[in-house]
Parts: C-alpha cells; structure tokens; sequence
DNA sequence: CTGACACTTCGGCCGGGACCGAAGCATTCC
DNA sequence: GGAATGCTTCGGTCCCGGCCGAAGTGTCAG
C-alpha cells in the first residue's frame, strides 16, 4: 500500500510546473489557482489539472473565497517533505551543509564499543577492502593473506584469542555502509590510539584525530579525513 | 537553481521501478544490480538505466567487488527523504473513519507479553508460514534452515538460550487466528523495536508503527497494516 | 439581464521516457 | 584457452501524461 504511493507522490513533484506551484506555495501562503499558474509558466487550464491531481493526493488544501480559490500546502508534514528534498537536491552538485559542530564531529570520526565508527570507520574499512585485505560478506568476513601481512606492518595485534568473532562488519548509522569490528576492528583502533593518530574527544563515544593521524591515516589507509 | 532540481530529483523516485528501488536499499544495505532488477520488477539492462540515472543524480553510490557492483543510498539524507514522503504519503488517504480509535489501534497492532499480536502479529506468521520459515503443529512449531537464514538476515538473535519454548503459536483474540510467541516472536519482536518500526502506544499494550516501519515490515514480511 | 472575470472540464495533439531484445565489455570459473 | 555470469550500451517500439484551444459552470458588478 505505501510502496506504489511513494512513487505516486514523488510522480506529482517530479512534474516541473507542479513543483514550481509547491515551491511558490512553499513558504505557507495561500495563493489563488491564477496567480499559481503564473507562477508555474502554464495555462490556468493546465494548471488547474494539476491543482486537482495534489488536491486529490493530499498535498494541498483549498479555500473558496468568492470567485477566487486559494491554494496552500495542505500539511506541514508537505512543507518538511519538500525540504528535506531540496535538501538532497541542493547537495549533490556542492559539498556546502551547515552542521553543528558536535554533529559533524561524531560523524566524522567517533567509537563504536572498541572500533571505528564515522567517516573514519568507513573509510578504514574500505580501503581494506579496495585493497584485498579484506572480503566482507553477508555472514561475517575474513582476513586475506595480504591483510594478516598489512595489520603485522601497521603493528596491529590480532594474536588474541578468545570466542569473539575474527573480523566483521557493522552498519554505520551516520554513513548507512559498513565499518569493520570484531578483533580485526578493536586492533586497529588500538593501533591508532598507541600511535597518538586519534584521540578521545569531549563527548566520551567522539574522536579528534591529531596532525599525526592526518598524515599517518593518508599513507597508511589512503584517507583525507 | 534548486527548483529544477527538486523536480528533478522527485521525478526519479516518481518512476515505479526506480521507487522500488530505493525502498529494496531503504534500510541501508548494498545489493548488486541483478537484486535490485528483480526487486524493481523490470530486466537487469532497463534497471541498469535506472541506476545510472540515480547515480548521476547522487541518489546512490556504487561499490565494485569482483564481477559484482553493490548499490547503497548515497547518505543518510537519502534515506530521510525517503522517509519523509512515506509519511505523506500513509498520511494522505484520509483514514476510512474508524470505530474508536483504541480499539482500532488494538486490534492493528499490540503487544503479547513480548511479542506481536493483532493484524501486525498474525500477519508476520503468516508470512513466515507461507514462505516455508517456520512449520506451526498442535503443539509448538519449529523454524526451517531457510527461516533460521531469514532471521539472521533480519538481524533477529534467537541465540538466547534457555528452557523456554523456542517457537510456538498463540491464538490471536481478535484475529482467532495463530501469530507467534516463544524465543523467536519475541526476537522479532524486539528486533523491530531496535529498527525502530515500531513504538510504543499510550496504552502499554499498543504499537504504532512508524513511516519507516510501513516500509520495513513490507519488505521484510509482505505486509501492508 | 448582460457582460466580465475566475476557474474548471473536454478533446486532440505530441513529445519524452520506460521498456525490452540483442549485442558488447568485464570478471570469474573450469 | 573457452564458457558462464554480471552488468552495461544501443536501437527501436509504444504508451502515458502534459499541454493548449474551446467550451461549460459559477460568481460578482451594473
């Protein structure tokens, strides 16, 4: 039931005269079905075809007032739904987001119990895997002969033993793509942590990486944090 | 500038097979372009298309492995868009007035000691029992190898041990039909809780299920509540 | 009543885009 | 090496839906 409704909602915003009427009605005034279809570059014929369709589907409310119809966004849900996508929107060509420093700190590199998380977990668990050093799988994954000889280079120990799992993945929640835990993962974080490359910040879960860890994560991982 | 755009980026999830798409990566895994072909309904070469066109458009990002390249929302604001028009759009069908909205609400959905019960309850056994997961005898019920697969998929941990009945049926009061207790329902049960598909009600007993669970309960189980 | 204005409905035209079959690369397996 | 698999590009068909002109409904002014 919601599924072909996402589609059929997003198929009403997708037209460009519809969005122009939702984005000219974005701010909450009420407009009258004329002055929308001015605002659209359409006809009030066309436009009023497609006032009826976002009536219909929920998006917009009417008032009749004599002889003119004025128009608004039915919802502030509708208004939020429009921002978060000018949001995506806005954001694929430039890189430019305000963000509250906390925010954009735990993003960017903050623990996850005993490994990685953030940018830097990620970022650390793809350049393994880009490199061979790791295979991650559904269920888990395994360390290459390349990656056993990699983590020995970078000094990380994975001599523990114990009932943990070896190596694998975790879903990231800020980045929606995995990270590596598991003994694999606490190793390289100890690693770092001994090599002065990050350390804890104020918030006890986020990190701050060092102008060491700068350079030491570029050449050991290919990452420009 | 941003108004092209927004009708730019609405008319991609407007489409159906692409809308579907984005729901099969909704929860934040990676599937390969074959999955999401079969997901969308369409053939590998017409979604192929589509993930391009998404791709461009900083919907999705791609990860090549072997002869396989995995697919994932770009970022999180991907997902939340998503989201955000879910709720607009379960929102937009003005609800067929309901009896009292408790009762409704009850019978929807609501907690069995620590597991699911009403429409939500018996509408994930059925699933299970349909896709050959479980089997539901007089007394007690058993999971198959494919249903112990699907749970770990899910992220449900049915490892917890202990001399309580692993899987087994508990006839639903306002469904007079079966849904399912023991370890696994109430795996389940918390497993959607820490996916966030459900919240708790006012009444102790009563579940409300979130945009994002109208999704996930769909794709997991079938269901349309 | 008549004419002006606001808005909607109807009918036909037309273009963009979704779709698939076939073929072309890339990678892995035997 | 050759076969199989995963994915993409190309070419051509076809249909959905946006668009406008013309005509219909409703409201206000004089």
């Amino acid at each position: 039931m919601s599924i072909p409704q996402l589609a059929e909602i997003a198929a009403l915003i997708g037209d460009p005269a519809r969005a122009n009427i939702l984005t000219a009605l974005f701010d909450g005034r009420a407009l009258t079905a004329t002055e929308l279809a001015f605002a659209a570059g359409v006809t009030p014929q066309t436009a009023s075809g497609h006032l009826a369709k976002m009536m219909q589907a929920g998006l917009l409310s009417v008032v009749k007032q004599g002889r003119h119809r004025y128009y608004r966004l039915a919802t502030p849900q509708v208004a939020q739904m429009l921002e978060s996508i000018i949001a995506v929107a806005s954001m694929t060509p430039p890189r430019l987001r305000p963000r509250t420093k906390r925010e954009d700190a735990l993003r960017r590199a903050r623990t996850c119990y005993d490994h990685f998380a953030g940018l830097l977990g990620v970022g650390i668990a793809d350049s393994l895997r880009e490199n061979g050093h790791v295979n991650l799988g559904d269920d888990g994954g395994e360390v290459t002969d390349s990656g056993m000889a990699f983590l020995e280079a970078l000094g990380a120990d994975v001599s523990r033993p114990g009932r943990r799992p070896f190596c694998r993945h975790c879903l990231d929640w800020t980045e929606r793509r995995p990270h590596l835990a598991g003994v694999v993962g606490a190793a390289i974080a100890l690693r770092c942590f001994d090599l002065g490359w990050v350390k804890r910040g104020r918030d006890p879960r986020e990190l701050a990486i060092t102008p060491g860890g700068q350079l030491g994560l570029h050449q050991a991982f290919g990452l420009t944090i």
